[in-house]
DNA sequence: AACCGTGCCTGAACTTTGTTAAGGTGTCAA
DNA sequence: TTGACACCTTAACAAAGTTCAGGCACGGTT
């Protein structure tokens, strides 16, 4: 295993990690020993595990605005949010339990956070009201967190991967319960049923312009 | 303290704890002796404590799903729909970290998966289709958990307190991000933002009814 | 009354994990 | 050659989850 440990290294190892064993294996030692070297050693480069995990924050967070910003201006603003919507939504799928590990704004960086103003300006532009743009992207940030953890939690299915099997579940649920089996066997791909929902997001954003 | 311990009593002083102390510091040890006993005892009411959160998971699941059936079908689909997110949020509002903790669907418990029934009933009943009535409560519940996740991290803003009034927020973001500032004043009380969102959200419902 | 099983808890101890202390080994400058 | 600094190692500690053996109090049985 190379030496020469870096800050970055660390992140890149520690995301890797995460996504092979889970976030209950994401021990320092375990990480260490991916680095080759030994546990004590990464404390040198951070200060202690919630700061790594932070930085692993910062990381992705940065990932997700890089990402945003390259979203060239589409045919209008509904474009540009179901752009945001969608790339926020993959860039989360990307890492384990990202969504829920990353979701929420621990930032360490005022540039993610800046990153907000080329939206804000977008939307501005495009007939919103300030306080209107914000909530839209509110609002879209939400439904994309809410919809992925969702998402990402029963892709794991941490132990019961029958009751996700339809006819399990059927049996699992009992008696009564005739629409939600029946919604069950609706249930589509994840990809459609985002679309779907975005689509919906979008409309009642669309209600409010004049 | 009084002896006799119990499953019920552990999962609501677990509850308590969390509300009191945080994630970090619900440690078996320290339930135990707010329980007035030892840390094995608990042992012996419960296998690990994996399954003392699922057991904690699934009382807040079922405190939710108990009051959103409590809701009187009111004046229309949209009043309920409303109802619906209200009462999400006010029961993730009432645990620390509630949101990030208990979203997504740990269930052992199939009564909680069977409360949709009733408003899989009322939706379709209202004019939805199967599909979109199964889209609808998605939707809703995924908007509420992102947007609480985000209400509640801001809340204890663990350790920056700082950054959250908006005179050293502002200092903190630096040059050229002047809409993310101004937008950061405009922002409003979380019950507010919250009505203004949701009501997109119900907007964009009511365009998919014929 | 003596006995015994069972339910519930204590005490000590083991393991894993985060973290620190103290000390090495290299490289580069004076 | 010396010294300083960067980076890593080994040893060790504290806190947390968990296990194990035993103890105390009951109730029912003989």
């Amino acid at each position: 295993m190379a030496k020469g440990i870096t800050r970055e290294r660390i992140v890149a190892a520690a995301l890797d990690l995460l996504n092979d064993k889970g976030m209950d294996a994401l021990t320092v030692r375990a990480l260490a020993s991916r680095l080759g070297v030994g546990a004590p050693a990464l404390y040198w480069h951070v200060r202690n595990k919630q700061e790594l995990l932070d930085e692993m924050s910062t990381f992705v967070m940065r990932r997700v605005t890089d990402a945003l910003s390259e979203i060239a201006p589409g045919a209008g603003w509904r474009d540009d949010v179901a752009a945001y919507g969608r790339v926020l939504r993959s860039e989360y799928l990307r890492h384990r339990d990202g969504a829920r590990i990353f979701s929420g704004t621990r930032f360490s960086d005022p540039d993610v956070v800046k990153a907000k103003e080329r939206w804000l300006e977008r939307l501005t532009g495009a007939g919103f009201s300030l306080a209107e743009a914000d909530d839209t992207l509110d609002l879209v940030t939400a439904f994309v967190v809410g919809f992925v953890i969702e998402e990402q939690e029963r892709g794991q299915s941490g132990g019961d991967p029958d009751r996700y099997s339809l006819a399990e579940r059927d049996a699992w649920l009992g008696e009564g319960a005739e629409l939600v089996k029946a919604a069950g066997h609706l249930r589509d791909d994840g990809d459609q049923r985002f679309e779907r929902q975005l689509g919906v997001v979008l409309d009642g954003l669309a209600a409010r312009l004049p």
